[in-house]
Parts: C-alpha cells; structure tokens; sequence
DNA sequence: TGTCAGTTTGGCAGTCTCTGCCATATTGAC
DNA sequence: GTCAATATGGCAGAGACTGCCAAACTGACA
C-alpha cells in the first residue's frame, strides 16, 4: 500500500496482460500467438504492450512477484554458508507460493513456457544471468576473487536455485521445494568431494 | 578428410560467412549489421544464410569448432570424479586453442559479443543448456536422480566450464586456462564445504 | 561425354517483432 | 479549474525470419 497509486495502476495493468496472454498461449500454443492479439485482448494498444514489457518474451521475465529480486537476496546471503543462505531463500519462496497464494501462484503458469518454448527460455536465462552477475558483485564484495564469485554465482544461480525449482514444477509441485535444494546442495557436495 | 566433399565446402562456407560478419561486427557493431549486408559481403543470399544459420545469432552457436560435441564429453566423463573430468575436458579445449590453433582460435573472436550483446549472450545460453541436459542424461544414466543430475549438470557446465573460460577471456586468455578451471572447482568445493 | 535424379541456392512475397515519432488523453498537484 | 508531467495510441518503417517455387549445381552412372 506504500506504493503510489501510478505504479499500482500499472501493475494492475501489467497483470492482466500476463493473465490475458498466459490464457491465449495455453489455448492455441505460444508461437501462434502475437502480440497483436495480446494486445487486443487485454485492451490495450500494440505498443503499450512493448513500453511495459519490451518483448514478447518479457511477459515472462518482467513481474515482479515472479523473480527474486537481489536485494533480498543480500538479506539472506551469508559468504560463510551459502548453501544455507540458499536453503533459506528459497524456502522463503515456497511460502509465498503456498496455498495461499494469491498472484504469486499465478506466476507458475508461465513455467510452462520456459520449459517448453526456446525463445522464452533463453530470454529467462538472460534474466537469471542478472541474477547471478549480482550475487557475483556480492560475493568479491567479501572478497572472493573474480573466478571463485563468478563460478559460484553461476553454479548456484543456475544450478541449486534454478535448477530446484525447474524440477519442482517438474514433478508436479507436489513435494515441498525446500527438500529439492537440500538434495540439490547435498548432490553438489558429493561431486565435489572426490576432486 | 574424412568429411564428403559436400560438407566440406559447406563447412568453409560457414567459416567464411562468420570471418566475414565478425569484420563487419568489429567495424560497425552487432546491432548496425543486418543481416542482407553479412550475406552480401559474404556472397550469398540472405535465404542460404538462414539455411544455414537459423539466425542472426546462429553465427555464435552453429560453428562446430567453437563448440564441444557431448560425444567428447562422454569419452572424458567419470561419474566418480567430475571435477576431474572437468579438468580434463577443458585441458583439451586449451591445448587446440593453443599457439598453434588455426581456425580454432579465430573462433574466440566471437566471445566479445557473447559477453557484450544481450541477444547473443541468451542464444549462446540456451545452447549451453542443451550441452548441460546432455550431461545431465549422461548423470543420470550412472544412477543420479533427477534432480542431482540437473543440478550438478548445470552448476558444472555453466559455472565451472563456461565460467572459466568467460573469465579467461577477460583477464586476456594469458593465463593457462586449466589454472582457471582449477580455481573454480577449489571455490566450489569450498563454498560447500561449510553447509 | 551426356543424361538425370538429388541437392543446394536464389528470389520473392509476406508475416511478425520491435522502434521512433508525434498527437492526444489522462493524471495529480496547486 | 488550470497546468505540467506522464501515459497512451496510431502510424510508418526497418529488420528478422519463413514458405514457396524456379533455377543452378553436383555427382554418379550409362
């Protein structure tokens, strides 16, 4: 409710717009789809839609509730431990996205998508990039060296949280998303061990 | 040699194609550069450059020389010892990129837009992906889960692998690029060390 | 050498994504 | 109620990419 009244409206507005579009993909497929018919099914002109979302992938690289932003990620980030830190984000994740779940569950529909679709998945992952290029920062920020932080960022980034949560959806999302990055973490660890 | 006379000149086809687009990016840069002025300055036509190509990005992802096949993976993979393998694999890469490296080394030209050009950097991401879901398969061939297998998958092949590499191009490919693998796999041991 | 099937290439028309530009409408503050 | 800031819409156009068909080329075989 801190936010001024502008961006609340817009992101009203942005919702709808993933709503409507996440309904057109699910019936005749995401290629089928243009932003055209998005655009005139949410109600709004062709190029809006571009001023709010840049691209046809940015629907799904865009909302806010979908991605973690990195300021809460300094938050939980210990240098000491970051299995743990990683344990504790994303288990904060999960209960936001528990049942209730308002849009945030919503956010899933898209996960789909990214699986499925190589255009919205290498945009997902230049977005997850971000992600990691920031954890990196944070990481030399404690003194890591530039190949220790990259490699680490991008291996937990990519792999532990991703990667968790990939499979999550995968197996129907029945089974508490923290369990996949205890197994995740301990998976990492045994490869390691032996070198 | 072995190659039929067919492949091989389309194989120096594309080499062709992708000197002669790689000068036009150093000169004018990515964005400038459509793609009828790179068919053109190579002498074909736009069409037979998608045929080949696929895509303006298809030029960092296509040339089979900048890229490991997964078959050279498996021959250096020992489930037991990944890091090792790593180690190994990339010990490989290093010595065809040595001094003596012919087309080899020209393909390292593209790497300054795959880290400067967003559009590159998510084709060449989304090819990366497919490398990590062929280890995966591999992984899990060797009785990992699901999940361990991604998950180890992806944090080697995007962070170690492709990590080092990204950081040895930076620091000007003057260190030996095993030193770089090294010193990634040591970070991601001790990152996991503590959890 | 000449023929012929299979493959590769080129040209063309058209769709879709995305951007710059400017006019219009809406908003929020005073 | 007025005004400046901001958001929206429409338009025109460039560039990426594809399907389609005709022309050129390749390599084998008679």
């Amino acid at each position: 409710m801190a936010m001024p009244l502008r961006a609340r409206n817009r992101q009203s507005a942005v919702h709808h717009i993933i709503d409507t579009a996440m309904d057109l993909f699910d019936e005749h497929g995401y290629q089928q789809v243009t932003v055209d018919q998005i655009a005139a099914a949410a109600g709004v002109s062709p190029r809006t839609f571009y001023r709010y979302f840049g691209s046809k992938e940015g629907l799904f690289t865009t909302d806010p509730y979908a991605s973690t932003d990195l300021a809460e990620v300094g938050r939980y980030l210990d240098v000491h431990d970051i299995p743990g830190s990683f344990q504790r984000l994303v288990t904060l994740i999960a209960e936001r996205s528990g049942p209730d779940a308002g849009r945030t569950g919503q956010a899933w529909r898209g996960m789909r998508y990214v699986l499925e679709e190589p255009p919205v998945r290498a945009a997902v992952y230049a977005a997850l990039e971000e992600g990691s290029r920031g954890l990196a920062d944070l990481l030399r920020a404690e003194g890591m060296t530039a190949t220790a932080a990259r490699v680490t960022a991008r291996a937990y980034w990519f792999g532990v949280y991703f990667g968790s949560l990939e499979q999550w959806h995968l197996d129907g999302r029945v089974r508490p998303l923290p369990d996949y990055v205890t197994e995740a973490l301990a998976a990492l660890r045994a490869s390691g061990a032996t070198g």
